[in-house]
DNA sequence: TCAAAAGTGTTCGCGATACACCCATGC
DNA sequence: GCATGGGTGTATCGCGAACACTTTTGA
C-alpha cells in the first residue's frame, strides 16, 4: 500500500504539469499473420484492459502530446499518427471513480470527475515494437487481435471501434498502410493488410496493377527464403513518389 | 466602462458553470444565391469576427453543448451536426490576451491561458436562419461568401478552412447536403449546390440520372413562379428511403 | 513431374462522361 | 416563333471484376 501512494505521487505531480480536463487515447495497429492487431495495456491496480494514453502538458500542443505519449509507449520515433475523433461523453469517465477502484480513499484523490480525450491512431510496423511495461504505472503491455479485445476501460471499446471505421473509410479513398508494413514488402502482404482492413477480399492480379499504377512502389530483387513454390518480388515504397501523387490527387 | 463590467460578470458566471479547458466552435453552412456562405459574429468589443462557439457545462455532453450553442445562435432545432476535428494548438488562445484586448485589466482575467476547440460543423436551411445579435456578449451576426471570410479571431480561419475540407470529401462519399436546401426544391438546385460545394461543374443529365437513382427523392408538381421557360419539378427528400439507403451502403 | 503460388494478359460489364434531341415557357 | 433552359435518351470511354494462361519453385 506504501508502494501505491508513492506511485500516486508521481501520478500527481505528472498530473499538476497537465491540462486537467483533457487526455489523449492512442489506438496503435499493428499487422502480424495477416492479422490486425491493437496495442493495450494494463494499468497497475486496475483489472481492465485500456488504450494508450496520456495527459498534455500544460506548454504542448495536443499532437506534441501523442506523439510523446506514442514514442513513450512504443520507443518509436517516426509513426503515422491521425487524429480521427474527440470523445466528450459527460459520463465516459469518472475520476474519482477510478480511484476509489484501486483503493484510494476520497480525500486523496486529485483527478477531475470528467475529462474529454482526444483519440488518435496510429499505424506502425509490428516488428519495431517491443512492447514494453517499463514506466512504474504500467503492469502489462502487448498486442491483441481485433478480434479478442477484451472488455476496456471506461469508453475505449468504442474509442477503438469508432478509429477502427475511420480507419477503414481512408484506405477507401487513399492508398496508405505502408507504415504497417516493413521496409521491404511484397505485394501479396500489402494485399492481405488491405483485405483484412477492408475486410473482403480481393483479385490478386488486379490488385497488383492497380497498386503498381500509382507508380510509388519500387521493385527489388527476388526473395526465396523458406516459402515454397515461386519466389514473390519484394517492393519498397517510396516516399517521394507517394508525396507526388498525393499532390495530384489534391488532399 | 461600467457596463463592460456587468458583461463580464455574467461571463464569469457562465464559465464558472463551464469546463476550463476547453470549448466548441461551429462552422454553420448555409446556401443562397447559388453561393456557399457561413455564419459569422461579432462579439462587443472585439475588432475581429469570429466563429459561433461556446463554452461546455460541466454536466453536459460536448455534442449537447454543439447542439445547444447552435440553438441558441440560429434558433433551429434539428440541424445537422458533424463533428470534424478538435484545435489543441498550444498558443491558438490566450484568455489574458482577449481581455487585454477589450481592455481589461489583468488583475480581473479569470479566462485561462489555453484552451482547446472541438470544431462541429452545421448546415442550415439559409433562409430558416434569422442571424440574431441577441446575446448581451454579441455585436453583429450575418451571413458571409466563403470567398469573402475576413480575417478571424484566433485560429478561427483554420477552423473554417479545415470544415470545408471535410465537408468536401464528405459530400464525396456520401450523397448529403439536403439540410442545406428548403423542403422543396428542384435538381437544378441541388445541382448547384453540389458543385459549389465539389467545385467543379457537372453534366446535368448525368447528375439527375444519378441523383434519382439514389431513390430517396420524391418528384412533386411543377413550380411555375417567376422564373422564364420550362418550369422545373419540384422535389422532396424522403428522410426514410434515405435511411434505408444508408444502411445498405454501410456506415 | 506435379502442385501451388506468383506474374501477366484478355475479356466483359457497369458507371461515368459527353452529347444529342425533344419539350415547355416567356418575350 | 424563337431563344432559353428543363427533361430524357443514346453513344462512348475507362476502370474494375473476373478469369485464363504462363512461369517459377519445392517436394
Amino acid at each position: 500500500m506504501d508502494e501505491l501512494f508513492t506511485v500516486l505521487g508521481d501520478i500527481k505531480t505528472l498530473f499538476n504539469q497537465s491540462l486537467s480536463e483533457l487526455s489523449v487515447d492512442c489506438v496503435v495497429f499493428g499487422f502480424h499473420d495477416n492479422q490486425l492487431k491493437i496495442l493495450l495495456l494494463k494499468t497497475k491496480g486496475s483489472s481492465e484492459w485500456s488504450l494508450p494514453g496520456g495527459w498534455i502538458y500544460k506548454t504542448e500542443d495536443v499532437e506534441q502530446a501523442a506523439y510523446r505519449i506514442l514514442q513513450e509507449r512504443t520507443g518509436l520515433d517516426s509513426i503515422y499518427l491521425q487524429q480521427f475523433h474527440a470523445f466528450g461523453a459527460n459520463n465516459r469517465y469518472n475520476g474519482k471513480e477510478i480511484m476509489s477502484r484501486v483503493g484510494i480513499p476520497p480525500e486523496y484523490n486529485f483527478l477531475p470527475e470528467r475529462a474529454v480525450s482526444i483519440g488518435y491512431y496510429a499505424l506502425v510496423e509490428y516488428s519495431l515494437v517491443e512492447p514494453k511495461a517499463d514506466d512504474p504505472f504500467t503492469e502489462e503491455c502487448r498486442w491483441w487481435d481485433l478480434e479478442e479485445i477484451p472488455e476496456l476501460l471506461f469508453d475505449h471499446n468504442q474509442i477503438a471501434h469508432t478509429a477502427l471505421k475511420t480507419l477503414r473509410r481512408q484506405f477507401d479513398y487513399q492508398p496508405i498502410g505502408f507504415n504497417l508494413l516493413p521496409e521491404k514488402f511484397t505485394l501479396i502482404e500489402l494485399q492481405k493488410l488491405h483485405e483484412t482492413i477492408r475486410g473482403r477480399s480481393m483479385d490478386r492480379g488486379n490488385f497488383q496493377k492497380k497498386m503498381l499504377s500509382y507508380g510509388f512502389l519500387e521493385r527489388l530483387e527476388e526473395r526465396k527464403t523458406g516459402g515454397a513454390h515461386k519466389a514473390p518480388y519484394l517492393y519498397r515504397f517510396d516516399e517521394e513518389k507517394y508525396a507526388a501523387y498525393l499532390r495530384l490527387n489534391d488532399d
